[in-house]
DNA sequence: TCATTAAAAGACTAAAAGGTCTTTTAGTCT
DNA sequence: AGACTAAAAGACCTTTTAGTCTTTTAATGA
């Protein structure tokens, strides 16, 4: 669905917030371990999100990333045009530069409502809608395997 | 929705179908320049489908490309794994090796059904079906400027 | 103030995707 | 046979994506 960097991008940031409700401040090397994703390069992705004001950072000891008040109901769509400003999501399957229902592409019927849902889907999720699905999932887990 | 590579393919090789259904047979340079794209890209893309079985040419005068007897009728999806054999259309939104709806990421519930929308028109749809709408489409346009 | 810690900056490399061009091979037509 | 036409083969190049590593800057705390 994502490429890499905006794949990273999300679960470090969903991590972050993840561990921000636990008081805590996780840094790049407890973060790439916990996503799974290389160190150096999440390490880029974040600095860059520091400086487009997503995330707060603080150097030397006891530091690491975290959000700043409400900054977390950033939505999915708003962190995919930081990454990744120049993708456009509401292109033709066929490639056609016109496309629309008066003048469709093979595919425009069937695919135009995917386009819609996945648009609703980044639209509606957030750094921390996600992040409560996560905490959520976690205890179901825990629990469960008591 | 797809690679460059995927979409020149698609593109093309409805071409070819529309026009053997004109009982004529492009040749490159006619392909490339009706579907808008790189004329020596889609010969080594063609190329290739041709060596795959997908369609056949004939060389020198009169030559060109052409589907033999029932062969439009291969999905758009087959046409995916022959391109990208590699690529995992089920894969997880969120990058987990283990995601189902009993261990799901926090993209899951919502991503799921779009990723089933995309199987299920990518298997639906063939060059076949897609040629009969673009030719239905062509004629429509005509009928109505007239 | 000095050692330590951790993020910032940025140069660098590797692989994949996308694209171009030349030469060769195999047909057709006169 | 020889000229011509068009696909096949394959080398080469460019851009983008992904990833690595070293050095610098800034904060903490003994």
């Amino acid at each position: 669905m994502f490429n890499k960097e905006t794949e990273y991008a999300i679960r470090a940031l969903v991590y972050i917030q993840v561990q921000n409700g636990e008081s805590s401040r996780p840094g790049i090397e407890e973060i790439a371990k916990e996503i799974d994703a290389p160190k150096f390069y999440v390490a880029k992705i974040l600095q860059r999100l520091v400086k487009q004001g997503v995330i707060q950072s603080i150097k030397g000891k006891g530091g690491g990333f975290y959000f700043e008040k409400d900054r977390a109901g950033i939505t999915i769509k708003e962190i995919i045009n930081l990454i990744e400003p120049s993708k456009d999501r509401q292109e033709c399957g066929f490639g056609l530069k016109q496309c629309d229902a008066n003048n469709p592409c093979p595919f425009h019927d069937k695919y135009a409502p995917i386009r819609n849902s996945i648009d609703e889907l980044i639209t509606s999720e957030t750094v921390l809608t996600l992040a409560q699905k996560y905490i959520l999932k976690t205890h179901r887990t825990v629990t469960e395997s008591e």
